[in-house]
Order: C-alpha cells, then structure tokens, then sequence
DNA sequence: ATTTGGGGTTCCCTGAAGGAACTCATGCTG
DNA sequence: CAGCATGAGTTCCTTCAGGGAACCCCAAAT
C-alpha cells in the first residue's frame, strides 16, 4: 500500500506516529516494558507472524527506543527499552487511563498500576508542566511553536 | 493482509488502538481538535486518500469519538470531537512532548501550548492521581485489575 | 440551464500483514 | 560423535488494506 511516512510532516505526532504508529508495535513495547524480552516470548504472547515481529522489533532498534542485547555465550538476545522508549511507555500509559475509562466495561481495568511514591493504586492525570493544575485538551490554546512551517 | 483486531485483548492498550490505531486516525483527531473539521480540508491538510479518510470517519463517528453534524441547509458535515474524543487527545498531548523531545531537532518544537490556568507556555506532565507527585514508567509496580484475564 | 463545490464512491494497482515452512548456529543427550 | 532441541530469525505465498485518480450526486448560485 505504499504507506505514506509521516515523519516529514512538521508535528510531532506524525513524527511519533513514525515510530510507534505502526501496527503492534506499542504492544511490542508494553511486552517489552512488562518483561516480555525474547523474540519467541513476543511472538507466542501477541500472536504476530514472526516475519512482521522481527521488522518492528529492527525499527524500534533503529529508532533508539529498544536496546537488542545478547544474554548467553550462543546467539540469544533480548530487548530492553532505552531512556527514549521508556519515557514512551508513559504515553502508553494514558492510552491505559482512556481505554479503563471508555472501553472497559463493567469488568472493570485489566490492570492496575501502583504508584511507588505513595504505594496506591492510582492512574496517571495530565497536569501543566509550569503550574500544576490539570491540563486537559480544552486547557490550553495551540500556537506555532520555533519549529513550525513557513 | 487481514489485519488483526486487537479489540478483542484484555488490554485497555489494545482496545484503544482498535479505536485510534490505524493510520491516520490520530491525525485527523489532531486536526479535528484544532479546527479543520469538513471533509474537503481534511482531505487536502493531510494528503490522505479520500476513500481511507471516508472510512477513518465512518470508524471514529461509529466508535462515538467524533461527531457528525449538518451545518447547512444542502448536505454539508462537520466532524467535532465528542467528550470521548477530546479525551483522547489527552494522549495526543503526550505524543507531543515526546516528539518534542525526543524528534524536534534543533528546530525546536513545531507548536507550543499556552494553559489557561497559567497562562505559560508549558507541556503536559504525567502525575500520580492520587498523591500528584511525578508518575513515569518505572515508578509504577503493574498488577493484575478486576478485569484481568482468567 | 449550467456551473460550482462539498462530500463522498468506485476502480485498479501496489505493497504490507498473515501464516506456515524452512534455515542456521549452538548446546545438550545418549 | 550423531541426533535432537532451542532461540532467533528468513523465505515464500496469499490476501487484503492503502494510494491515487476519476467519477457521482445534490443543492445553491449565476
């Protein structure tokens, strides 16, 4: 189908969407973040062809998010998440927050984080960087930032 | 390629990218979300094929994450972004700063954000719900919720 | 009566996803 | 040492989704 790439596109969603905007790979990333490292693991765990689990895996590679390491004297290698593909991960996380609210259902979230800091069971909440308050999308106005087209 | 649902996993990640998931998807929201909301725009902002941005439409309205509204006597549409559909782009603001992060490149970031509350310029900010202090990936423990798998 | 313009359909072509079989290097077992 | 097992991919074929361009329909406006 000739994908259009978006990486060109002057917004950092498209440029992101690059990345992780392909089809499995942010369940590659929560596998990986959860400790699901090995090809095999991968594959058995989300039922993607081997074929289609080994590009996404060479892409996040090449796009720093994973980390291809070997762990035995044979050919064997895991994958761990970069700084990069952790911070990723707090991304994946507030799809969590939406899908809990809005497609879970009456069985409720089939997960649960616990918060290090406070030791609860909490979700994530976006807040202003500068104040703190909330900041949902209809908190804030959209300008052209020094990266934007001419 | 028969693409496989995803909606169907016990995972809210999953589920999520069975509603915003394929290409495209996430763009349009971006677009919608700041204003472009007829057919005709969309179709020339994002260069997308007419026939998918038919059918991205047809799944967000159906997924109840847009809206489609006359706003004519003739048959005219605009697409607006419903209380499920500005929830997510909560997640799209995510996806911001991580491109701004992490792929702006000296340019510096295409769009800015001023929050209301503050009036600053800033970027949203991942906090714990329950005690407010910063919540990333690894500062959270992932257990098991109501509606996990048997 | 014809043009214009928004909002789509229809068509064909290519390329990506699915799926199963195959490969390759190493280590273990008998 | 032969043979089997294992992890980590490759190869190959088929099918279906995306790209692109042309076409269509309806309701003003000229």
């Amino acid at each position: 189908m000739q994908r259009t790439r978006f990486g060109d596109m002057t917004c950092s969603i498209a440029r992101t969407l690059d990345v992780i905007g392909e089809p499995w790979s942010p369940l590659i990333l929560r596998d990986v973040w959860v400790g699901m490292t090995r090809f095999d693991q991968l594959q058995a765990d989300l039922g993607i062809s081997r074929k289609v689990l080994t590009e996404r895996l060479h892409h996040l590679v090449e796009q720093g998010v994973l980390e291809r390491r070997p762990y035995d004297a044979r050919p064997r290698f895991e994958y761990h998440l970069t700084d990069k593909g952790t911070e990723l991960v707090e991304m994946l996380m507030v799809m969590v927050r939406w899908g809990d609210r809005w497609l879970a259902g009456p069985a409720g979230p089939p997960v649960l984080y616990r918060h290090h800091a406070c030791g609860e069971i909490a979700s994530v909440d976006p807040r202003c960087s500068h104040c703190g308050e909330p900041m949902h999308a209809d908190d804030v106005d959209v300008l052209p930032g020094p990266g934007a087209a001419a």
